[in-house]
DNA sequence: ACTTTTATTGTGAAGGTTCACACCTAAAAT
DNA sequence: ATTTTAGGTGTGAACCTTCACAATAAAAGT
């Protein structure tokens, strides 16, 4: 006996059909709730489908409704935990709305790679795209021209643009972390980034700024970092070798955080004894670092619930508008902060 | 103009046949790479194909040759370390040989809920599957069951099992680091252990437990944690309340190896002088950590490789050996382990 | 009693591909 | 000169649904 997948043949609409003496659209009718059908057809007809463990073949289906209730997603860095965590909550909410998910983690944010994974799967009619594109030069436009009359929604898209896109507000975040550190009266604050061609890191980044001048004090020092530990860690290296003076420091994301808190300790500096920080995302380790960090909090389960109803609207009602949707990040106090 | 996916007909192979007047089984040819086919008419063939923006429609494709190129990934806990860098990988090595991921990710390991997610995508003609099994109560022959003919490769699979799968070995794993604390002198050394449902935690303690037995070294106590950072915090609070004295302790995880040093500092005991803490899987903020964790590799990245390559084995190839295949961990030493 | 409406069921075609086979032509073998 | 072979190409059917419409029977209206 070959394990081989032998070509069975599946039990098909007619094979039902012929079993209870009815035609096969009466079945077709049965499968799909159509009212028009007799009681007591469709209840034989439903006991000959359980009878012959009936299953429609969706693809047959596909073929003639063009449509696959698939929905694909495109994501860059999928072993983050922003991405993870947002792959896995569009996926549950896709799946109870009927809809399966097709990931495509692309491993370099390029419209050629997103281009590539499209075409990849292209004549699988897919029914809607949901795009995670946190680097910039990847725009509406060209996005546009790319997914054809597929509709999308796009994750992380640039603040403002007119893309359908669902966003967590990252500037508003980025004002929470720097006025808390402000309100416990610090006034020298650096800041450790993301790598700056994210979206997310300018728009922390500017926030940062903007927070600090609006308050009539000068940004200390801003180092890039890669969102990793060992990236946060020898920013925060680089940061203190510039002989940079500061008591405040806003850091990109909390893995980074953490490797900056290393760096300080390594330093010889008290945390928040000497230097207070702050980090972004609130991953489920912060609340155990040493001290548990102060952070910006995102709920990723929502925004990936949100972009899945948003695309469910784009694929199914007219005339959907074209919108930014956005979420409000809070702050999350734990002991890596404290008054100057 | 509507936004609203308009049905647009596609371009065929009819379109492209009578475009440069052949066939349709000419260009069906020219798509497939059939040798049969004059040079000049495959240069015509392919210039249409071109200027017509032709793209083969898988559906179509997928109705008469009975296969999808789509592998559906079950996984649990997709939001953790360990299955979302799983997914990552699979998803890569998948699609380099030219198959799409359908990825479900549930909320419940049971068997019924397996089946709920086989189900909802059956009559998608799913070539194979790939299952996340990290728990007990889900095995192989029920799984054989539940996907009928269609060929699956387990993850994270009892040891020993005869059900085809890929697995990293827990047992040497749990013992590289065990044994790690014995040869740094340790004789009293406790254990928090994963929810001991799950495969991997049972195997990992038993193997602490058994390393131990081994170098005549009563094992001290092993209280169980849930993977978690706080779960790992709890279980070792609860340890220490319990006046069990020891110097090493060997975590089911790295995220609850941080929970634990945090307990074990706010106990005032210091890492490494007082406690040698070893960890689980090496997750990127380990080496950040306060101090670096000394934990144990795995290498996540060839386990989604190998499977893939295992089940594409099963799919294609007939007579295939139902076998596991064990990949091996290995120790990453790092400060947060000494000399007794 | 006859027409109209409604409820239920059936028929043919279409969706876009691949498979099995038949056909044709030109070159090679006899 | 005739047969065989190979290379290239085309035809019809099948895969399994849904859609549009036709057909029938029963019920309701006149």
């Amino acid at each position: 006996m070959s394990r081989l997948a032998s070509p069975i043949r599946r039990v098909t609409l007619h094979d039902v059909a012929r079993h209870c003496d009815v035609s096969y659209q009466t079945v077709s009718r049965v499968v799909n709730n159509d009212p028009h059908v007799a009681k007591e057809t469709r209840r034989r007809v439903l006991r000959a489908i359980k009878e012959l463990n009936y299953q429609p073949n969706r693809v047959a289906r596909s073929l003639v409704t063009q449509r696959s209730n698939l929905i694909e997603v495109i994501t860059f860095g999928g072993q983050h935990y922003g991405p993870a965590q947002m792959v896995t909550h569009v996926e549950q909410a896709a799946r109870q709305r009927g809809y399966n998910l097709i990931l495509t983690n692309i491993t370099r944010m390029t419209l050629e790679e997103i281009q590539a994974a499209i075409h990849s799967l292209s004549g699988r009619l897919i029914d809607g795209f949901i795009l995670v594109t946190p680097v910039v030069g990847v725009g509406y436009e060209e996005l546009a021209e790319i997914c054809g009359n597929i509709p999308f929604v796009m994750i992380d898209a640039p603040q403002q643009s007119t893309a359908p896109s669902v966003v967590i507000n990252q500037r508003y975040g980025s004002q929470l972390a720097t006025q808390h550190l402000i309100d416990l009266g610090h006034r020298e604050i650096c800041e450790i980034s993301g790598p700056m061609n994210w979206h997310g890191a300018v728009a922390r980044h500017e926030s940062w700024q903007q927070t600090l001048e609006a308050a009539a004090i000068t940004p200390g020092l801003s180092v890039e970092g890669n969102w990793t530990p060992i990236g946060g860690y020898e920013a925060t290296c680089r940061l203190l070798a510039s002989g940079a003076h500061f008591t405040g420091l806003v850091v990109g994301n909390d893995q980074m955080a953490l490797g900056a808190m290393r760096a300080l300790r390594e330093h010889h500096l008290r945390i928040p004894e000497d230097i207070s920080v702050v980090g972004f995302d609130d991953i489920p380790e912060a609340i155990c670092f040493e001290p548990p960090l102060t952070t910006v909090h995102q709920d990723f389960a929502a925004l990936g619930r949100q972009a899945v109803e948003y695309l469910l609207d784009l694929m199914n009602r007219v005339d959907t508008p074209l919108q930014q949707r956005v979420l409000y990040p809070s702050l999350v106090e734990r002991q890596s902060t404290r008054h100057v």
